[in-house]
DNA sequence: CGGATGGTTGAGCGCTGTCAAGTCTAGTGG
DNA sequence: CCACTAGACTTGACAGCGCTCAACCATCCG
């Protein structure tokens, strides 16, 4: 049954505050009637890409998945990380505004836009959830404007440090799918400049390396002090 | 009559590539059966606050908007400019999550959101007018994340200008509504690198000042390849 | 074991910020 | 009508944060 799995996503997806209140996702798919297909891709796989046709929505099941958009000579901005629960890839007009890409190996469920579309038309439910889920990208993305904008490199990364976190320590720790590369292009810095304030943060014990991508926050107190 | 001065917006509207093929907000209030109010506000007087309950949609009629956040120690990052005939104020929560002020005086029209959300629930047509344009919100910041974590000062003024130019520019001729340091806060750079930026591309002849506010671009395609 | 990928750290530089002085403009009152 | 003032803008000098380039180290996987 899908229902056992969709229940086992609700309790994460309530972890997670950017996703208000409910699975939005389970709502829009038990309001359309449409039964979700699975899939899988391998890392570093694109799911979709910039100035496509926008056909299916997405939630990520395991794995983590990156959006960006390039400059003409490659420079990147990851616009968000798409972790266990996250829905994305709703570009409510025609085409991707972003690129998708599986940033370790990752299986998702989709739905075809469409369906969805049509269902809008008809239950008012389903549109308010669409709705929703586009008003929590943009609340996200207002959020990071002002972190690309305004704030220092250490700055960024305290910010980047509470929000994984948030979305994804279970035991303390966090076990980040991303590589030092991509977090900068998140962040708007290099990888070295990131690399930089992680050992800072280490030095001062602020938090705890086991291993490059296993990190654990010893004082979020201190880290929230320092996201300004 | 609304209509006639709803129309004499439409075409304007229709002049905003962000807001996409329609007047939205006239549908949404057509739809609504809300005969909206004017309101007027004073040069650097506050519409809303971040944080607070957010109450009503707003369309400017005259005038200039900016939205912003602020960091503790007063870093601002203003998040976009609502020029006439722009709608803002559609935050889907319980509450604002910028600050609106008027950079001139400024003239909006204004409908309830009580009102929006119940006409939404039973029109259809409501209900994606208020997606379509949450999700021009979100194209306008995805668009403006990849400029402010990846941009040079140069390209950032480049990209301004070429905005603007295509918003309010009637006669070849674009009469800025705000300040330098207004165009700093929203691009992520200080006033003086705005100013320093916009005095090379005069220099170079891309554009030319009739005043400090009142600029003409004088060869698009050489700004266009600015900015990156 | 050896190579590849990812991460850390150092040295030096450059872009943009800071601080400051000077100019221009618009608005105000004499 | 003009002097005065305040705010906005420009420009210069200098400094510093983060980038570039480079070397080295760690881990993973064949």
């Amino acid at each position: 049954m899908h229902t056992e799995t969709i229940t086992g996503l609700t309790a994460k997806v309530l972890d997670i505050p950017h996703v208000l209140a409910a699975d939005q996702f389970g709502e829009i798919v038990r309001g359309s009637g449409v039964v979700p297909s699975e899939f899988s891709y391998r890392k570093d796989e694109e799911i979709y890409g910039e100035g496509e046709p926008s056909e299916y929505l997405y939630q990520t099941i395991g794995g983590a998945v990156r959006t960006y958009k390039l400059l003409s000579d490659g420079r990147r901005q990851i616009g968000a990380f798409h972790l266990p629960g996250d829905v994305f890839g709703l570009d409510p007009g025609l085409e991707h505004r972003l690129t998708a890409e599986a940033i370790v190996d990752t299986t998702v469920r989709l739905v075809p836009r469409r369906s969805l579309e049509k269902a809008a038309a008809s239950n008012a439910q389903v549109a308010r959830n669409l709705w929703t889920l586009t008003a929590s990208d943009l609340r996200h993305a207002e959020d990071h404007m002002l972190l690309l904008g305004r704030k220092t490199a250490i700055e960024r990364v305290a910010t980047f440090l509470l929000e994984m976190d948030r979305r994804l320590a279970k035991t303390g720790m966090m076990a980040l799918p991303m590589c030092r590369r991509d977090i900068g292009d998140y962040l708007g810095l290099t990888l070295e400049t990131v690399s930089r304030a992680l050992s800072q943060l280490n030095d001062q014990g602020i938090l705890m390396f086991s291993s490059a991508r296993q990190i654990a926050l010893r004082n979020r107190q201190r880290l929230t002090a320092m996201e300004a």
